[in-house]
RNA sequence: GCCCGGGUAGCUCAGUGGAUAGAGCAGAAGUUUCCUAAACUUUUGGUCGGAGGUUCGAUUCCUCUCUCGGGUACCA
């Protein structure tokens, strides 16, 4: 928001009031003013009536009375402490789509606010493929390193990749019991299915010996199935596959290696249809080692406790006790992420480390958090758990071993495949050459925006039926706006129509392009706020807005065939800084904009 | 039990100590000889889970209560 206006009230209430206590760097705020009200803007003077030693309603007399003499003002009506303004069109594109650098190269964070910023996202198992559950994380990640990049931020995306451990160990046995000698190649199956479909024949076969156990050994018949893992065969034969993995046993280390490629050759097709790129990708088998000797360091210095059983332990107060280290001096799963913290803070010293993992790990982040708070690090007051809510489908919760889970590649080939018929079915005889690129932007932008619409730290509903609809508030509503604009500017050439130069923006008297401006002026506060928030879902819904004045302009206000060439170049360039506008948000979410639609 | 989140329109979700609580979808009625109808306009629909309290003012803050999720491992 940069209106001459409201800058010029922000300095003379402060003469006005010479004895005002203010907070450092204040401003007078313009909000939207709500649709039942006539004016363009709102200010509210309950927000800073206080400052002032006024009554809110007193002081809006004389913020009304302000505005009611400035030239860019056309009216100002006070209500209560509410001064609803309506200003001059002309001062109104004026402040904003005229002087759209002040918007689209906004400083957003001054230079001592920016901060060296390192997010870890993703962080899959690499026994299975992903499902929608991480297609939230992997778009909430991505979209709040690319926004966080955008206000200022040095960001450095990382991934973390569980690749050993017990359930890695599954899939291998049942790969080499059942496997036949099956490869991707030699089924052409993607190489993360065809590790997870053996995750899954595991889990059918330790369902088997389950029951035999439980007929055999009628005593065991009370006990959950997880206690019984170690007495069936094959949860004792994946036991000791992970003890001979841990010992570096060749024959199981080379097909762990071959296994996790194929998985690995996956995932990598998964993020580049995605559009993510990680600067570094740690892998647990690495760093599964890292910790302990931060432990045994801490217990040394009285950080950590050794009970009478010899685990050590650490009181967290409130947060309950933790064992950081097994009696028999094995890590625990906190161990590893003490070490790989300190590890990643080494790497890159970044002055903030933020992680994105689910909303069910809010207590072991506290827990990590407080730990390295009491091992003394000073960066430890820095550590951001980023939680955010499940997916949940209309029939219940995703879940691997009911098979319930809506599968990342099938999710990504049929929003594209939607959006593709959606295209073939508007361009009639005409098909575009570059069609299958604008199925790819319009299908995986509408999941992504999807995804991104709620609120993150929200358990949202995924419901399949509707969202492969792409009306009303969707990612290709968005970005057709866009096309429209990019179909103006074709038709504009075509016609030989001049769209360069300043045009005289006072020509732009219609309520709509006025309201269109008002919202662009918007853009910088929405992406401070969702920086400041860390939640993409403020931008979505600024965009929404956007591209719904928008929508309203384009109906009332014919481009094209304006009145006259100088109120067409008006509305034309009104256009392209919209679209740049759009454009600038879509991409900060990570969403792509097709050339049409 | 204890700790954290939710409960707002038929559905999915926004929202905020302040003006008559919003959007999309779904329902109803319209708009295309006119730059793309993936659009636009109008309209139906709410004791903001319940009860107290603080306040000039509470859906928002506090307490109690009902209800739904998650967590509470020498699992990851």
């Amino acid at each position: 928001m940069n209106f001459t206006c409201i800058k010029d009230l922000s300095s003379f209430l402060p003469q006005q009031f010479p004895g005002a206590q203010l907070p450092a760097g204040w401003t007078v705020t313009g909000e939207k003013c709500p649709d039942n009200m006539s004016g363009d803007i709102t200010v509210n003077c309950f927000r800073f009536a206080k400052f002032f030693r006024q009554s809110p309603d007193s002081l809006a007399q004389v913020v009304c009375d302000f505005f009611n003499r400035h030239a860019d003002v056309e009216q100002a009506e006070q209500i209560k402490a509410f001064v609803n303004v309506t200003f001059r069109p002309g001062a109104v594109h004026r402040d904003t789509v005229a002087a759209i650098d002040s918007i689209l190269k906004a400083e957003i964070l001054a230079a001592d606010k920016r901060r060296r910023i390192l997010i870890e996202y993703s962080a899959p198992n690499t026994n299975k493929p992903q499902h929608l559950g991480h297609v939230r994380n992997n778009t909430l990640g991505m979209s709040l390193a690319s926004l966080l990049q955008r206000v200022g931020h040095d960001v450095i995306p990382i991934n973390l990749v569980n690749d050993r451990g017990i359930h890695i160990c599954k899939s291998m046995i049942a790969y080499q019991r059942f496997g036949n000698g099956d490869t991707p190649e030699s089924t052409g199956i993607k190489g993360d299915h065809l590790v997870g479909k053996f995750y899954v024949r595991f889990n059918i076969a330790l369902k088997e010996q389950i029951d035999e156990l439980k007929k055999s050994r009628p005593e065991l018949a009370d006990k959950d199935n997880e206690d019984l893992f170690l007495l069936t065969e094959i949860g004792a034969a994946t036991q000791k596959m992970l003890q001979d993995w841990e010992a570096g046993v060749p024959e199981v280390r080379d097909l762990w290696k071959m296994m996790n490629s194929w998985v690995f050759d996956g995932f990598a097709k998964t993020y580049e249809r995605m559009g993510i790129k990680f600067d570094h990708t740690y892998l647990e088998s690495e760093t599964y080692l890292l910790g302990k000797d931060n432990i045994l360091d801490g217990l040394e210095r009285g950080v950590f406790a050794k009970r009478d059983d010899g685990a050590v332990i650490v009181d967290l107060g409130k947060l309950g006790q933790k064992v950081v280290l097994r009696s028999d001096g094995t890590s625990v799963y906190i161990t590893q992420d003490i070490g790989t913290t300190i590890r990643k803070y080494n790497d890159y010293h970044p002055d903030m480390q933020i992680w994105v993992v689910g909303d069910e790990q809010i207590h072991h982040f506290k827990m990590l958090f407080e730990i390295l708070r009491k091992m003394g690090f000073a960066w430890a007051d820095n550590l951001y758990h980023m939680a955010y809510g499940m997916v949940n489908l209309p029939t219940g919760k995703m879940k691997s071993r009911e098979g319930t889970v809506v599968d990342a590649d099938d999710l990504f080939e049929e929003m594209v495949e939607i959006s593709r018929a959606a295209t073939l079915e508007r361009c009639g005889e005409d098909v575009p050459a570059d069609l299958d690129e604008r199925a790819e932007i319009i299908g995986m932008g509408a999941l992504k925006f999807m995804l991104l619409k709620f609120n993150p730290k929200t358990t949202m509903m995924f419901d399949p039926q509707a969202s492969v609809k792409f009306e009303g508030d969707t990612g290709p509503y968005v970005q057709y706006a866009c096309a429209r604009i990019n179909s103006i500017a074709a038709k504009a050439a075509e016609k030989g129509f001049a769209c360069d130069g300043e045009p005289d923006w006072e020509l732009l008297t219609a309520p709509e392009e006025k309201a269109l401006s008002i919202v662009a002026s918007f853009y910088p506060q929405a992406l401070a706020d969702a920086a400041e928030k860390m939640d993409c879902s403020v931008l979505v819904g600024y965009l929404l807005d956007l591209a719904k004045a928008f929508n309203r302009f384009y109906r009332e206000c014919p481009v094209l065939s304006a009145e006259d060439a100088a109120l067409r170049l008006a509305r034309m360039q009104m256009c392209f800084r919209i679209r740049d506008i759009i454009a600038d948000g879509l991409k900060t979410l990570t969403i792509g904009v097709p050339q049409a639609m």
